[in-house]
DNA sequence: CTCCAAAACGAATGCTCGTTCTTTTATGCG
DNA sequence: CGCATAAAAGAACGAGCATTCGTTTTGGAG
């Protein structure tokens, strides 16, 4: 089997990540196994190793791979035209959130990736780095708002960006942890927050 | 050495568990082996085996002290009479927050504590039950909003608090991945949410 | 059709770690 | 003062794990 073409390779990787993925999701990352890995992926120690040379490896393949999904999400948010009220893009948001949180979702991968990201340097950086990236979308959007006169101009973006992200993983905690309010409660709930129109 | 005293085996205890709680804000559940415990308590495998059966129950105690913690807070804040504007409110349990979310403070392992829950059905249980119950005490501080007229009188307490409640883990995480915010940003952005005063 | 290197295989390795268990120590009571 | 026994010690065990590496298979170039 040499040279197989870029397609076989590519398909292969996912295979692999599909698989991991899975695992993960099952057992979490320190109770999943390399053999599990493989043994979901039907195929062999050598064939996995020829993709990825590490767990570590691996589990940041999988943690680029739940970062990257709400970045898709957050990117096409901030870009709408005309920009949506921020209420709305929070739904809209959200629904994305609603639609991971499940037992299949990425996010409760997320919240490992989050733990990991604490004690693995590399990883803590890449979290680091792809999460403000995924803030800054919410500036974008806030900075719009004042445009807009949503806002007040003398806000400052960044804060109001922050606090608008933070409702997203406050949202997804509390559903994971404590099976917590769906998120047209948990919205109806931040609206009021809102004061009215916002 | 037999019947010893009580604060004798309450102070073990402490011991063993500080040392437990220092070993995992630095290298995390998984990394810290018991040996690295017992070598950070000064003990040995046989003490700390007479107080914590296993690992997992080790992780458990200091599971409890996590969310006891916040949950001392949060029943103060929530007996505060007459009661605090919920951006008040909001400002006090951020400031503990604020005090945990360093280097040695308990957030740092609550983080780690939610990745666990996930897959160990006993600390998933309790870390549902406890952070429901702390959820509850912004409940009350919500309706005690309403009554004051601060909130509209047909809005839903549970929801609203829930809304509140995710800004607490919305700051930290914030603060804890990506080095984000300090309260009084984040705190200011949220006022801007707010519309005015809330 | 041949041949070779890439790809896949999987047995073996070597280490780490949680836990057990036997032995030693020390405390308080009589 | 010494005995009974709880507490502490720590050597040893055995399972589980990530990773290595020598071997086998296979696809395609010539």
């Amino acid at each position: 089997m040499p040279r197989v073409s870029e397609e076989h390779l590519a398909a292969r990787r996912r295979q692999i990540v599909e698989a991991a993925r899975r695992c993960f999701l099952r057992e979490g990352f320190h109770r999943t196994t390399m053999q599990d890995v493989i043994a979901e992926a039907g195929l062999s120690v050598g064939a996995v190793y020829r993709y990825f040379p590490s767990k570590a490896s691996l589990i940041s393949a999988i943690a680029e791979e739940t970062i990257g999904g709400a970045e898709e999400v957050l990117d096409e948010l901030a870009r709408q035209d005309p920009p949506l009220p921020l209420d709305k893009a929070l739904e809209y948001a959200l629904a994305y959130m609603e639609n991971q949180a499940g037992d299949e979702g990425m996010l409760r991968i997320a919240i490992q990736v989050w733990g990991e990201a604490q004690r693995d340097p590399a990883l803590g950086e890449f979290a680091a780095s792809r999460y403000t990236k995924l803030r800054g979308h919410f500036e974008v959007l806030v900075r719009r708002a004042q445009e807009a006169g949503e806002l007040p101009a003398d806000a400052d973006p960044a804060a109001v960006a922050a606090a608008l992200f933070g409702l997203l993983p406050g949202w997804f905690l509390q559903r994971i942890i404590t099976g917590g309010p769906d998120v047209a409660t948990y919205l109806s709930g931040v609206r009021v927050l809102f004061g009215r129109q916002r």
